[in-house]
RNA sequence: CGGGGUGUAGCGCAGUUUGGUAGCGCACAUGGUUUGGGACCAUGGGGCCGGAGGUUCGAAUCCUCUCACCCCGACCA
């Protein structure tokens, strides 16, 4: 016992530390170690495998909503980013240049990506030309470099993984629809794979993207009350597509400008699932992204038959669809243990001579530390199912999670006092944006989203006490 | 970019006040005994103490300057 206590020491007490103990978490589960240059991080093999998981994930989705994935160059020309005024303005003071190859200096300098709408719209505008090329549909999967002043892993990097969705529709209402479908998409996702409980809906225009006549996104709350932005999808409107010149023929027999959108989440949503699940004990991960789901702890390996059994049962549950390891490693049981819960894996499987001669195992999961024992005989079956009750109970976890932490406040002081016990704030707002800014600077927490479900819960603005009729929320944010 | 903190073995730390041969725990290697919640014994390998300069007979320790990283703010996915 005494061990153990010296075990949860090793990463730092949550509660009373909780950024040490996500930086804890995600270098000594292996997820992530820092990159020699400032703000660069390498994803560790077990940290990818969540990522590929992820990206499996979405790129069905997006695949479903009939979308393709293309490549564009990491390199864009500098004169591209000065196209679009806001766009400009937002993103260049964080892009890295390139001036030089060698010795020599360029004639023009290049941007690398900081996210790929300029030289995405500036090849629309070569392809498209007839109302019968719209829509536009592409995705791709990247890396783009934004030099933040501070940064931490997964959550803000000089370089992240991400993917960003750039369509063209002929009418406004079907660019909006996309830009709320994708939303929906990422919502689903957040649900059923990650199982993390998200608010979603339209950001304010000091909060939307640069360039951007229409922000959605979906916040998620972090175990410390904060909120992370999950995802985002912009509706563009024209502004792209008039600064790039992408025009067609409609069938009217007039040239138009086509609507946008673009929608993109990142390898930021991995340090979501750390912080929205994990617990004392270290990381908690979702069933439907672990890496391994069912690990396996053989005991006493040195009886004879025991290993033999822990690698059959890994078969059976291999050929079921379950991502499964055994741990055949030389430490102890109980080392293991703790490591693959540190480790976050959802469900561990005890198999020893005891359990061989009953035909048995023992089934441990991670989400509520219960333990039962199960037969071999229909052993996948019953992985099977307990993956899917993990994943249900983490999510009704973070959604009663979410629920409790959501204060609706109708002045300042009920507003700060909310803030400061690590909570949303759901209130209503008169819209200007000087309000906004004066809650932001009287408690440092942002406005997230305006919700779609706009039921008043006042009819005043938590601010300047005039009339409001915005429901929105406010958190602190990372 | 402001405020705070930390740099000594792979990790966690002691040693710095008062200068005098660089230590402890874990991890690692070998052999043996162990194995159902972080096993034990024995032996062993591993460091020019973040870097540069200075003071000194002598610097992890004192002085100056730097660099890196972490945290909290401001800015952003």
């Amino acid at each position: 016992m005494a061990d153990n206590k010296q075990f949860v020491k090793e990463i730092a007490d949550m509660s009373a530390d909780f950024p040490q103990w996500y930086t804890d978490v995600v270098l000594k589960t292996e997820l992530a170690d820092y990159g020699p240059v400032k703000g660069t991080m390498v994803i560790r093999p077990y940290g990818y495998e969540i990522w590929e998981n992820i990206q499996h994930s979405l790129d069905r989705r997006f695949k479903e909503t009939g979308h393709k994935n293309a490549y564009f160059p990491l390199l864009i020309p500098y004169s591209y980013l000065l196209k679009e005024a806001e766009h400009v303005e937002g993103f260049a003071p964080e892009v890295a240049l390139v001036t030089h190859v060698g010795d020599t200096e360029l004639e023009e300098k290049l941007v690398v990506r900081p996210t790929s709408e300029t030289i995405i719209c500036e090849m629309y505008s070569r392809w498209v030309h007839s109302y019968r090329d719209l829509p536009v549909l592409i995705n791709q999967w990247a890396n783009v470099v934004r030099w933040e002043k501070t940064t931490r892993p997964f959550l803000r990097t000089s370089e992240f993984l991400w993917q960003e969705g750039h369509t063209l529709h002929i009418t406004s209402e079907e660019a909006k629809e996309e830009t709320l479908k994708m939303l929906e998409v990422y919502r689903e996702f957040m649900q059923n794979v990650l199982a993390i409980e998200v608010l979603v809906g339209r950001k304010s225009e000091k909060e939307k993207f640069a360039g951007a006549q229409e922000t959605y996104a979906m916040e998620a709350m972090m175990l410390d009350g904060k909120s992370l932005q999950a995802g985002t999808s912009h509706f563009f409107g024209r502004n792209f597509s008039d600064a790039f010149d992408i025009k067609f023929l409609d069938k009217d027999g007039t040239l138009k400008n086509p609507y946008q959108t673009s929608w993109g989440v990142s390898t930021r949503l991995i340090g979501a699932l750390i912080m929205a699940h994990g617990d004392q004990r270290g990381l908690k991960l979702p069933p439907r992204v672990a890496p391994v789901q069912c690990v396996i702890i053989p005991i006493a390996t040195h009886k004879a038959g025991v290993l033999d059994k822990a690698y059959e049962i890994a078969e059976v549950l291999k050929n079921a669809g379950v991502r499964v390891e055994v741990d055949a490693r030389e430490q102890s049981p109980g080392w293991k243990f703790n490591e693959w819960e540190m480790k976050g894996a959802p469900i561990r499987l005890e198999i020893g001579p005891r359990d061989i001669e009953n035909g048995q195992c023992v089934l441990a999961r991670r989400d509520t530390q219960e333990k039962s024992t199960a037969l071999l005989a229909d052993i996948s079956s019953t992985v099977l199912s307990l993956l899917d009750e993990i994943h249900n109970n983490m999510y009704e976890q973070s959604k009663a999670f979410v629920n409790n932490h959501i204060k609706i406040c109708s002045n300042m002081d009920e507003l700060t006092t909310a803030i400061n016990e690590q909570n949303f704030v759901k209130t209503m707002w008169c819209g200007c944006p000087e309000c906004e800014a004066a809650v932001k600077a009287a408690t440092s927490a942002s406005s997230r989203v305006m919700p779609f479900d706009q039921t008043p819960v006042g009819d005043t603005c938590v601010y300047c006490g005039k009339k409001a009729d915005k429901v929105i929320y406010f958190a602190r944010a990372y």
